[in-house]
DNA sequence: GATGAATGAGTGTTCATTCAT
DNA sequence: AATGAATGAACACTCATTCAT
């Protein structure tokens, strides 16, 4: 059992590397396999098919991230008090979330990276798009709290738009993180101060009082 | 002198089209052609390669895109007074400078759209970061001048990653108003509540007082 | 008249160029024009096709060539005396016939180059053959003579062979100092010892002596 | 086993054919694979590429005939006694080695011919020329010995293009004799007319006494 | 589990040639 | 005399995938 996988474990190591190298639509199985060892024949043993071979590369840290995000993000919290206490719970809420994704990130590095900016032509090819969605909900949500919305039907387009934006925005923090920093520690020191900018940002979109 | 150049322009519309679709590593030269009905050897007439006629639908666009930016952000502007007219005057600035940016992503829209989220595998995939790039320098400046740094030296690493990271978010900005927005009018008011946001970013990053 | 021809000109000097360089397959009839600043259709204008523009180019010089050769090595002539006698007056004959075909391999260095070494895929890939089989009638003969044949019967198969190769050996004669040698000049100097090789190689041969 | 490798030797086989019929260049992997009743993508199997298909054919072929040539030419004789003796003793084992090789051409007639005659445009082309280089050392050196040369200072550029000229015209006979021969054995007969010849040749060329 | 062999459709590209204007 | 446009067939080569053994 343990030396039966050892084919499989090569060939996932191998393609992420070429995944990585190359990104989904240029990387070649043939290539992969042959830096494996094996035949492409083995390859589809284990794999039914490209697609796949990939997923079965991305889908744990996925589920992984996708989880870690949820559990943050997808309830419904009931903040009590005014905007500004609102306001400041709901951030510290948030930080506290990004730390934990960012420690899935970087736990599966490479996973993620490979998602993020690798996986055009796969069926992951919009996976930002769908993490973006995921905190969308959310966002809109704390927005509304914030803005005092006592129902969702006073939220209009233009309230959408900025919160798609801003959930939009944290997503790709996270990606610039990932990408820029070499791990997570440095990740979590830069990660202050682009939240801060978040922040800064997000006060001001309630406020809406700067540029008029 | 009307009909003569049609079966070029029947080309790059449907190369347009292609590429559009599928993004430029998928789109087939063969397919294409036959769009146009035309052979590929036709489609040889007029254009060196698969490179060639990307680059001919997304040529003039970019280097209108480029030099607007140009216009804008290369040069070092003197703004005299205390740090928080400098960060008015230089957002408003900027402020002016997005709006003319707008005006050309919108003009030349798909073309846009290909630079931006299609070109992977053509000489023009890292278009983003070389945007980026010119930006950057100028907010590096700018980043300066309202820290009230009186020299280059006083810049840390740290402040360099947060004034990148602004850079591609405004970056950002443009993309995802040119991906969401229908027209340049929906988009121009969509913008000022984006601004608004990296205004509030920029200055809480400026007084770094949020989160500590 | 003047100016007419010197597209034509242009065209067969770009041609020569180019066939030079890459021989007659790999020489591309779009890279020739390109280079003589014309279309193709102006091409095919002036010739007929790919064979037309390099018969155009040696077929001149071939001809000077065959007549040179023909004027010295096609009548049968008529030695009088002994062997030793015969040979040493045939080889005198051949050795002016040499030189003056010489001249015209020099006077045509360009050309006679292409059709000797890089006229592969071309009607004229057989020309060594066609020249070899131009003197070997004659060294036949001549081969009668010293041999003291009296009738074209006595010669064997074996005869046939070593003339035939004899031939073959002249011809080689001419494309190496063509090949090798810069001009006419330093090709008369070192001909002398070629011809010195040969015509030891003509003696033994008749002799048949040294080898047994 | 037995069946395991028709494809590929039908394929080899089919390649020679092709390949003897048109030349390196011309020959087609298509027209190749058509023959042997296979697709392109088998030949890729088996094959990296068109030149290691070629390479296939004459790389071992050409192995063979260079490791002959090697063991008689490359290293330096020491012959002792007079001119004459030198010359009739070297020759002597000219014409040994001579055999060799024919032996050589002859077990491998059709890869010999595909290498010598039809290899324009692989990376064989220039085969002639690196044989010729090969025997020229050697011949060099003879020559010396001959001369009576005590240094190799003595060589003049006339004696090393008289010898380079004898060099190559060795390699001619060569290929002379696996042309236009059926089989070893006539071309063994052959052989014998051809080396008294060169060895007249050689002679005359020593003593330089015939023209002046 | 894995190999070796093979498929078939596809890729971008180049070619000599043609012809209306 | 020459252009600009186009053809159609060919090229070497790569791909993900399949399957008998």
């Amino acid at each position: 059992m343990d030396k039966d996988k050892q084919t499989k474990i090569k060939l996932i190591e191998c393609a992420k590397k070429e995944f990585i190298e190359k990104g989904y639509m240029k990387a070649s199985l043939r290539s992969i396999c042959r830096e494996a060892g094996v035949t492409t024949g083995a390859m589809y043993f284990f794999f039914k098919d490209k697609e796949e071979l990939f997923e079965s590369i991305v889908a744990a840290p996925l589920m992984s991230l996708m989880n870690t995000i949820r559990a943050h993000f997808d309830q419904e919290k009931d903040f009590i008090g005014d905007v500004n206490s609102i306001t400041a719970l709901a951030l510290k809420d948030d930080y506290v979330a990004a730390s934990d994704i960012l420690s899935v990130l970087f736990k599966y590095k490479e996973e993620c990276l490979l998602l993020m900016n690798r996986a055009q032509g796969s069926k992951y090819e919009k996976i930002i798009d769908s993490l973006v969605e995921q905190i969308y909900e959310h966002y809109l949500l704390m927005y509304c709290r914030m803005k005092g919305y006592s129902s969702k039907k006073n939220i209009t387009a233009e309230d959408k738009f900025i919160v798609h934006w801003m959930a939009h925005d944290q997503i790709d923090i996270f990606i610039h993180l990932l990408t820029h920093c070499k791990d997570e520690k440095e990740a979590g020191r830069q990660m202050k101060n682009m939240f801060n900018y978040m922040v800064g940002g997000w006060i001001a979109t309630i406020r809406k009082d700067i540029i008029k």
